[in-house]
DNA sequence: CGGGCGGCCTGGAGGC
DNA sequence: TGCCTCCAGGCCGCCC
């Protein structure tokens, strides 16, 4: 069990992003696969939306899981019985499997006790989170999934997609991409990492992007998000492991959260403006 | 119609 | 040292 809490614990500090839902949802399939879910604990419903007690334990209580799987930033725990408990963890949200002795932590909003006596917990301190149970055959229809754009790792995404998708659009390619509707997945850490690798700047119109560029930018979306995946997830502001070093991914950025720094590239500084009040970073030589 | 932005929420950081 | 303010951001809804 110790194992699979640190396989499947998104690390403090981390904003979970498609990479960190992945290796969620790879780190939690072999502990829950073929657990029932025996009770259902809610302390807080006061989530983004107020959690349906009475909906999930009727979906769940009693139930099989079958597979794990995942939609854009939502981890989906399918059950047999037809029904599929969906999990969005927000800004701060955290899905870690305990044995069921482990004390109930501060934010610590719901638990389900497992068949084998372990439990799964969903904490989330800044209650950005999503709880909810739905009929798995409505998973597309629903509110939640309905408008969502493509998968960035699914091979129908490329330059050419991205390219047809903007026709007639005019707004900064930082917004587009950011845009759930256009393509899921992607939030403010890996866009900026994406757009650097691609040498586009981040508020450049999506009317004037080459085709080249275009299929740049989705070799450097799904490069960014593999190596992410790869590395664990660990996209991380911060975190220190026991020594005190800092993540392994945050290596790896080569803009986000390096304002004033140089670039790594060709030496200038990078910059750092807002948009749609987000941070974003880039360098002005690179990215045009 | 589409893009920008405020609000939700808490913890951590920085200023005084 | 302690209080206050600001900032982080996924997503929705409102506004222009």
């Amino acid at each position: 069990m110790l194992g699979a809490v640190q396989a499947g614990a998104v690390q403090a500090g981390a904003v979970p992003e498609l990479p960190e839902i992945e290796v969620l949802r790879m780190g939690l399939e072999p502990w829950l696969v073929g657990e029932t879910i025996d009770e259902v604990v809610i302390r807080n419903t006061a989530l983004r939306e107020k959690v349906d007690v009475r909906g999930l334990r009727s979906g769940t209580l009693g139930r099989r899981i079958t597979s794990l799987g995942r939609r854009a930033k939502y981890l989906l725990v399918h059950l047999d019985g037809g029904c599929t408990l969906v999990v969005h963890l927000g800004m701060s949200g955290r899905l870690t499997l305990a044995a069921a002795s482990r004390p109930v932590e501060k934010h610590e909003h719901a638990s389900f006790t497992l068949s084998s006596g372990g439990t799964l917990r969903f904490r989330d301190p800044r209650r950005f989170g999503l709880l909810f149970v739905l009929p798995t055959a409505d998973l597309t229809s629903d509110r939640h999934f309905s408008h969502l754009g493509v998968e960035p790792l699914e091979p129908s995404f490329d330059g050419v997609f991205l390219r047809d998708r903007c026709r007639g659009r005019r707004a900064p390619v930082k917004s587009f991409l950011m845009d759930a509707r256009n393509v899921v997945g992607l939030g403010n850490i890996y866009v900026t990492e994406a757009l650097y690798r691609a040498g586009v700047h981040p508020l450049r119109s999506v009317a004037r992007i080459s085709r080249l560029r275009w299929d740049r930018l989705a070799v450097s979306i799904q490069a960014v998000l593999e190596q992410a995946i790869a590395e664990g997830g660990t996209t991380l502001r911060d975190y220190r492991n026991a020594e005190g070093g800092q993540g392994y991914f945050q290596v790896s950025l080569a803009v986000y959260g390096r304002e004033r720094e140089e670039c790594g590239a060709c030496g200038r500084t990078i910059r750092r403006v807002v948009l749609a009040g987000r941070s974003t970073f880039y360098c002005p030589r690179c990215q045009r």
